[in-house]
DNA sequence: GCAAGGTC
């Protein structure tokens, strides 16, 4: 039952105005009169702001009111809403799609048409973007419905602020059907391809491995699936890299760090550290400057995503609700924002005054008003509809209804107070040590003025103290030669995943948040603290992907799309030539998928099979390896863990080993006539080596190894890159084989037949070739008796197992005399043939994939 | 039961 009724009494123009959300029309009317009559319509949150105007020397009628955000929602009919029925080309391809006003924005619909048969004029105040564009067409339209002559301007503002909304009014424009072109455009292929895809996968995947979720796919929630995948393949293909470095220490316990940082050879180390090595040194710089600790840019929704997950722990899904609700009961201005920069029209002083007699910051804020006052930095980004987030009005703590919406309050208005600072100050010395030719250094810092750093609690400037010496100075100092080792990448967090998702246009302020619950909803994902990882079931798909040459996981989907609405929008296409073409693209991918679906069945169940033992709940990736199946025949390096507890022992031993000690009689270089200086490795061997690296000479006095001895679990050395081979376990075929120690950079590997289930490297060598043996274990059911135990698999050396370098794809077999295995096509017996591909998830020779997928042709 | 974009 409709009982709205607006009065209608007076003869002025009436101007109706329409804005995209409640707020702005709140504002609109507040910044044009402060006398204005609120009146309730049908919808209880669009409120309708009546107020006198003088709109260009005429007396006018201003009615102010709003919608929520688009009336118009793109759906499928009816008829094809069974997911068995309809093949999902045609969904993609032909399937017609409606356009309505949906059932929720009927009361929005109606206030338009009511408001609009009323009014002579029609001012258009969505929001200064393509989604507001779109908004404002979408208004037009049931407004001229309802009267066909009504005269239709556009408002452009950058803020609802006194002076913007006065120069709008003063510079009215039309709305451009370019740019909203260019949003049906992606709304039609965003519903085609996520509907069609989404049936696909389901339909395929879903009862064949029991999944409890629908295996949707869409062109933002994927590729942020595609950057969590890609960082646990990072973590785990992490091979860990030993480095050297010298370390110099005063009595004072100050430790200088080597100008060199760190080195990874070892020897030369060793050299340099024989070199220098002395037990005073010279400071030959004492270097002050003042340095700046820059306060943070304005707060823009993203932003604070990023702020709230990694300081106040909170997530970005909820710090966006607790936002919202701030906003509401206005605490805080509107929460999503692209702005970094505060407009020049907006009075910051007066909201500093808000926080003057706050319990907390009141004192600061009053200092701020009285002298510290510094303008906000301004940074680069602008959507021209929102200011960046502030605080409106003052809050306690008392009055938050939880910690955790006092944390977000406290957050906005710290940030804001920041803003409005000056830097923080302070003097840094660097201190530089000269020990013969290597240089040291250490840099100390005084925190001199803390200005912003008082009120911003969230950033952190740690002090540290130097030594009080003069330039040439002689100090006492220890010299020890020590070890490090490089470190994985660490797990993904929340706010990096924000960050990425920034970066490389996936999603927009408002909903990055709701695809990163997104991909957790449909349990492709965990979030465990503020650290994201990828679920059994996120690996399988986006590996399958990866596997089968699709690149629907790659970010520049979503890159490609937006280059294509531009388009539109400048007017340079027509929206459907680009609908058109991009449906025809992703046809083409579709039906791949369908000829390819036995094997995405059995690479997806590979991958959920291979990694049954991935704790995907676990943080601790240290303690969690080896877990995903790598690209390559799902390997991983089985003697890690033994790899890593000797590196530690060598280091322990390296500790007590005072490299002096090693030294035996110099030789002189045969080239230079330079003395050498003789090092002991960490393995025991002695080496000759020239101070002018003319020469390296192994120390014939000592027990001369082979190479391959250097670590017990290096065979021999790879015939492309000159790293040793390791042994390497195949997780899905359960077996040992050789694989390059420099994986992923390197992929050179080499199998071995079906019959070998495992192999041991031995501590004898091959006689004809000087690899060293090892020592084979043979499946239960294989009887051939061998003559011998032992067995060199260095290629092309033994005739009992006969190897081969994997280089290419059709020489994936390793062959067995007398036992000829399949070779070249997919047996079935491996989920995938991993040369077909590349195997460098990283390195991805984008050209070729362009050739395959024309939908990512530029 | 499908997407992503507005907004509450």
């Amino acid at each position: 039952m409709n009982n709205f009724k607006t009065s209608t009494k007076s003869d002025k123009i009436k101007v109706l105005n329409v804005a995209e959300k409640p707020s702005v029309a709140r504002s609109i009317a507040n910044v044009l009169s402060k006398d204005h009559r609120i009146e309730e319509t049908k919808s209880p949150f669009n409120k309708l702001f009546k107020l006198d105007y003088r709109l260009k020397d005429v007396e006018v009628e201003m009615w102010i009111t709003s919608v929520t955000g688009h009336l118009k929602s793109l759906k499928y009919p009816q008829k094809y809403q069974s997911w068995e029925k309809w093949d999902p080309i045609i969904i993609l391809k032909e399937a017609e799609i409606e356009n309505n006003i949906s059932t929720d924005k009927q009361n929005l619909e109606l206030n338009l048409k009511n408001f609009a048969s009323i009014c002579n004029r029609l001012i258009l105040w969505l929001d200064c973007d393509r989604e507001g564009e779109n908004i404002a067409f979408e208004v037009m339209e049931v407004c001229r419905e309802a009267n066909p002559n009504i005269q239709v301007n556009r408002a452009h503002f950058s803020a609802v602020t006194y002076v913007d909304v006065r120069r709008a009014l003063d510079t009215l424009k039309y709305p451009d059907e370019n740019l909203s072109n260019s949003v049906i455009a992606r709304q039609e292929i965003d519903l085609r391809i996520g509907a069609s895809f989404t049936r696909f996968q389901t339909l395929l995947l879903q009862k064949q491995f029991n999944l409890s979720s629908i295996v949707s796919y869409g062109p933002c929630q994927i590729p942020t699936l595609g950057f969590v995948v890609q960082r646990q393949k990072e973590i785990d293909s992490f091979v860990k890299e030993q480095f050297w470095f010298i370390q110099s220490e005063d009595d004072q316990k100050c430790i200088y760090n080597w100008d060199r940082t760190h080195l990874f050879d070892e020897l030369i180390v060793a050299l340099l550290f024989e070199r220098c090595y002395q037990e005073s040194a010279t400071v030959i710089n004492v270097q002050q400057k003042d340095v700046q600790k820059w306060k943070p840019y304005p707060l823009c929704t993203i932003e604070f995503e990023k702020l709230a997950s990694k300081k106040l722990k909170i997530s970005a899904h909820k710090a966006m609700e607790l936002a919202e609700r701030l906003y509401n009961k206005g605490y805080i201005s509107y929460p999503r924002t692209e702005t970094n920069k505060f407009p020049p029209t907006i009075n910051l002083q007066t909201i500093i005054r808000d926080q003057q007699n706050h319990p907390v910051w009141g004192e600061y804020a009053t200092n701020l008003i009285n002298f510290a006052f510094e303008y906000p930095k301004a940074g680069n980004k602008d959507d021209k509809a929102h200011p960046p987030i502030h605080p409106v009005k003052m809050m306690i703590e008392s009055e938050a209804q939880n910690r955790q919406e006092w944390d977000v309050y406290q957050l906005i208005a710290r940030h804001f107070l920041a803003c409005c600072s000056k830097n923080a100050k302070g003097s840094e010395t660097t201190i530089t040590l000269q020990i013969n030719d290597e240089t040291f250094s250490k840099t100390g810092l005084v925190i001199k003025e803390k200005n912003y750093l008082e009120i911003y609690i969230y950033d952190e400037w740690s002090q540290s103290q130097v030594p009080n010496y003069q330039q040439g100075d002689s100090i006492k100092i220890k010299l020890t030669l020590q070890k490090g080792s490089t470190s994985p990448p660490k797990p993904m967090t929340e706010a990096e995943l924000i960050g990425l998702m920034d970066k490389n246009g996936i999603g927009t302020d408002a909903t990055i948040h709701e695809h990163i619950n997104t991909i957790q909803d449909r349990e492709y994902a965990t979030k465990r603290g503020q650290i994201i990882k990828p679920t059994k079931i996120g690996l399988a798909l986006v590996e399958s992907y990866e596997i089968l040459g699709f690149t629907l996981h790659q970010p520049f989907l979503r890159a490609v799309m937006e280059q294509r609405m531009n388009e539109v929008a400048l007017g340079k296409k027509e929206k459907s030539q680009i609908v058109q073409a991009t449906i025809n693209e992703m046809t083409i991918i579709l039906k791949q998928l369908q000829e390819k679906q036995n094997l995405i069945i059995k690479t997806f169940g590979s991958y959920l099979e291979a990694l049954k033992n991935y704790d995907e709940d676990n943080d601790n990736d240290d303690n969690n390896q080896p877990r995903i199946p790598l690209d390559e025949a799902e390997e991983t390096t089985q003697n890690q863990p033994k790899v890593n507890k000797k590196t530690k022992n060598q280091r322990n031993k390296k500790s007590d080993e005072q490299p002096k000690n090693s030294i035996t009689p110099p030789s002189i270089c045969q080239f230079c006539n330079s003395l050498c200086v003789t090092n002991k490795q960490l393995n025991g061997k002695l080496i000759q080596i020239c101070p002018k690296l003319c020469q390296i000479q192994e120390d014939i006095n000592q027990n001369s190894h082979h190479q391959s001895t250097q670590n017990k679990d290096n065979c021999f050395q790879c015939n492309l890159c000159q790293n040793f081979m390791k042994i390497r376990y195949s997780k899905i075929k359960k077996t040992n084989f050789l694989g390059c120690s420099s994986y992923p950079q390197c992929n050179q590997a080499i199998f071995l037949p079906d019959t070998v289930k495992s192999i041991k490297l031995i501590d004898k060598k091959c006689t004809k070739c000087e690899s060293p043996l090892f020592s084979l274990q043979f499946n239960e059911n294989y009887n051939q008796v061998h003559q011998t135990s032992f067995f060199c698999l260095f290629p092309g050396c033994q005739y009992i197992i006969k190897t081969d370098w994997k280089q290419n794809k059709d020489s994936n077999q390793t062959s067995f005399v007398g036992k000829q295995q399949n070779k070249g096509e997919n047996t079935g017996k491996y989920p995938f043939n991993p040369h077909q591909q590349n195997r460098n998830f990283y390195n991805k020779d984008k050209s070729n994939n362009q050739q395959k997928f024309p939908y990512y042709k530029n």
